[in-house]
DNA sequence: CTACATGCAAACCGTTTGCACCCTA
DNA sequence: TAGGGTGCAAACGGTTTGCATGTAG
């Protein structure tokens, strides 16, 4: 399982045509981990914990050029000022934030299809995608508050 | 009409319980002009073309104090990394986003109110609110690309 | 008169960049 | 071995903060 993974990961950067390193490999295991997005500085700290040597620059260009190619994609939830970043998955995904403990959960479907073709026709705007997110408190967060 | 519009800016900051200054006024006057949402930035440069005397700190420090208070509210929009800040009326707002220059727009409607009482419902999570942006060419910049 | 606001300059934090060296294809 | 990738350190841009001064209530 974990060979196929990285398997996979080869694939996506030869693909690319980006060179395979130690380096994008490691960030690529990274992202495969859950299906959170993470800040560029979060993936340089989890790899740091897993004694895996690499410069946050590294991460922030290998995150870039990889966005570039499409294997990875970025996105921004409220309330975080960093840029988060996830493995592009064709599937179309939306966040539920906690805004107490910052916890981020996918939800799972896009309720917003036919809003975007009676928007693009009022505006006349081309649209291209749209960005939702949700905020709300957590079940843990909700027990929390209640004490 | 300006002095309708003081007027209402003394009443929002009275209500608040905050002090009545010339830049807090200003600021206030600036957000109220067209229904686009500002960047700090973008507010000291306005003011400093008014020939309004103030400090960048002073522009962030107040329109922080004055979300907090509820006068005015934060909005962060895809592809501009910096905050945006607009009156806080109370009607519930999504902005339509040109990706190319990044002109915003308001949209009418919002589509989402039945949406989230069904992820509250799924998640267990205290659902607070959401974030809608939805980006795409405005017809501006079709033409051009056209070209 | 006192607490809250402001100006100024320096710190902060996420991100980007220039440059020399390294290593994959 | 050539051209992309990396490490390091310094710059950058938006935002925040500490401190002394100013001013609304």
């Amino acid at each position: 399982m974990d060979s196929k993974v990285t398997r996979d990961h080869l694939d996506c950067l030869r693909q690319s045509g980006l060179k395979n390193t130690r380096q994008r490999k490691a960030i690529l295991d990274i992202l495969s981990i859950g299906e959170q997005p993470y800040a560029a500085e979060d993936v340089y700290l989890a790899l740091k914990q897993q004694h895996v040597d690499i410069n946050l620059s590294t991460v922030y260009r290998s995150l870039e050029t990889m966005c570039d190619k499409g294997v990875v994609r970025k996105v921004s939830v409220s309330g975080d000022n960093r840029m988060l970043y996830e493995m592009n998955v064709h599937s179309h995904q939306h966040y539920l934030v906690c805004v107490n403990c910052k916890k981020i959960c996918p939800v799972g479907h896009c309720p917003l299809e036919a809003f975007e073709k009676a928007v693009a026709r009022e505006t006349q705007y081309t649209i291209m995608g749209h960005r939702l997110d949700i905020y709300g408190l957590c079940p843990d967060c909700q027990k929390e508050s209640g004490k």
